[in-house]
DNA sequence: TTGTATGCGTTATCAC
DNA sequence: GTGATAACGCATACAA
């Protein structure tokens, strides 16, 4: 990557304009002229610098994404999807975690000095550096989040869900239920969780928090609550925390569903192996991402320009691990 | 991010030289000089740009990784040691996934033109194509490979970790090994871990094909086995194969370590929390991410311009999934 | 159909 | 201590 246009120009002895409009066809090019010229390019191995290309274009052909960890499945498989389609569009992608990060902010403008736009998980960017950075005409797209002025907002349905959820767990006849990861930042899919099912189950249920959303919190968390009282039913805030909640009740003694039931949320693919299977909302996580990818290029191409808010649609996956059911349900 | 430093310059009175020198405190500014340019850059809004810079200082401050898939937390976990790191070094982490994916040749060269060094995992980027790179002088820092000219090379010690496992299960008296997880490509890791206990079980081994190193795959490829000839333990390539085998054993009605003994390789967090707990070697992922980004910082900043190739040692962790121990070990 | 010249936004080398 | 100005590598109006 060190040979220039004007290499290729000389060699083959026309202008570094008619170099350009040959390799990008764009503007007439006599076929012979196009041959001279696309044989220098190959005798010397040209690739167009990026840098220069993106300076005179005056775009980066790159998207960013901003989220906190990529522990899990979640990040991950939200990820895949945004990088696939991203880089069917001709777009890099060029990542920031910002946990444990200090100076988060100026990583963040750092990051979106190189990128035609930004993917942002939840709250992985402070809110007034999402308005900071809506006022400086960034493209953004947040995930699972409540809508936002000035940028596309883009999540799975949660309130609905976790209705049915609790209304699927109450006609178990459960009476008394917690609802492990708490609700820390409202607005975001947690909370919409936590608010959907209490709707329901009203002062039945009650919150428990978690350190994070992971297995080994989960695991400490269902200990530390089994222990004290115990709920008949756990409200899982996503599917890893349910996942240690089983191991808990496990190490506990405890039989799923028979002594408490566990529900998560997600439908992660350890989900369908856990012992017992677990009872949960299934989320389309790369459609998530690749629905993210495509609205940021609307955004960023100009064909749409005012903010748009999607919810993807969920689905109720009953298992084994919310309790007996007369005809047992498999996916 | 649309003023430039000539409005700057213009509002606060002196040249872009001037501003250039008092923001990145290169050559002397009057003190007075540095405050009105800094109130004019506060007033504005100013950022340089990304571009300008990197063309100018020739350097695009932005690391690329190359891999597969991210299914499953091997390659999170060295991602983010390596974006981690990146990130203190003042370089973004640009990302290409080429699993599926059409053109990855191109995909590559274009990622190559807009990073200054480039990590790739084991055979993401097809081996001409790394002679290429290597021709081209991209920095390279390859992971999970045998060393290979022109390039850094990165990985975790299998061979003696391999034979410390098979002597361990030879030593529970098993006479009747499987591998599972195919050693397709020779010269990566698992390769080295299957050549590894063979060595020290010779014929009493056999490998048996994966599709992919996930639970999925192990699952269906341990259950067709368990089915056929049931062999007394199941060396797995990964953690994620070896869970796959411990729920199609449990499928089938078999005990682990009972019935058949199980073992992985990475120790993923999951592998503590299986039932039973797997026996796995534990492999530094997260410092190998790390350690890939400072080579490559070497690399780049010409500290250092022979390749180096290193080998990160391993650990073998005994847990309940390879069979009694007398003494319980526990991790 | 092709070439010239300018812009893109910086940094850094010189003079002053 | 400061200011012109030449790179950096390309795309593209505009002229020819």
């Amino acid at each position: 990557m060190d040979v220039t246009i004007y290499e290729v120009a000389k060699r083959a002895g026309v202008s570094i304009a008619t170099v350009s409009r040959a390799l990008r066809g764009t503007g007439p090019v006599a076929a012979k002229t196009r041959e001279k010229v696309l044989k220098a390019v190959e005798e010397l191995n040209f690739t167009p610098s990026r840098l220069g290309v993106s300076l005179a274009e005056g775009r980066h052909a790159a998207n960013g994404v901003v989220f906190p960890d990529l522990a899990g499945p979640y990040y991950t498989e939200v990820l895949l999807g945004y990088e696939e389609v991203a880089s069917e569009l001709g777009r890099s992608v060029v990542i920031l975690s910002t946990k444990g990060r200090t100076k988060v902010n100026d990583l963040i403008k750092d990051l979106a000095g190189r990128v035609d736009g930004l993917l942002v998980f939840g709250h992985a960017v402070p809110d007034p550096l999402i308005a900071e950075l809506v006022r400086l005409g960034v493209r953004l797209v947040v995930i699972s989040r409540d809508p936002l002025p000035g940028a596309d907002t883009l999540r799975s349905e949660n309130t609905a869900s976790a209705r049915a959820l609790a209304e699927h767990l109450a006609g178990h006849g459960y009476e008394h239920f917690a609802f492990l990861g708490a609700p820390l930042t409202s607005g975001d899919d947690v909370d919409e969780r936590w608010r959907g099912v209490r709707s329901v189950l009203g002062g039945a249920i009650e919150a428990v928090a978690t350190r994070e959303y992971t297995v080994e919190c989960g695991f400490d968390a269902a200990k530390a609550l089994l222990k004290d009282k115990r709920p008949e039913a756990i409200v899982c805030s996503d599917d890893e925390v349910a996942l240690g909640a089983l191991l808990a009740a496990e190490e506990l003694g405890l039989d799923v569903p028979g002594d408490v039931a566990v529900t998560g949320w997600d439908d992660i693919m350890a989900a369908r192996h856990a012992r017992p299977a677990l009872t949960t909302v299934r989320q389309p996580m790369r459609e998530l991402g690749a629905r993210a990818a495509r609205a940021l290029d609307e955004l960023i191409t100009g064909v749409r320009d005012t903010p748009r808010h999607l919810i993807l649609t969920t689905e109720l996956v009953v298992r084994a691990s919310c309790g007996p059911h007369p005809q047992e349900v498999s996916t």
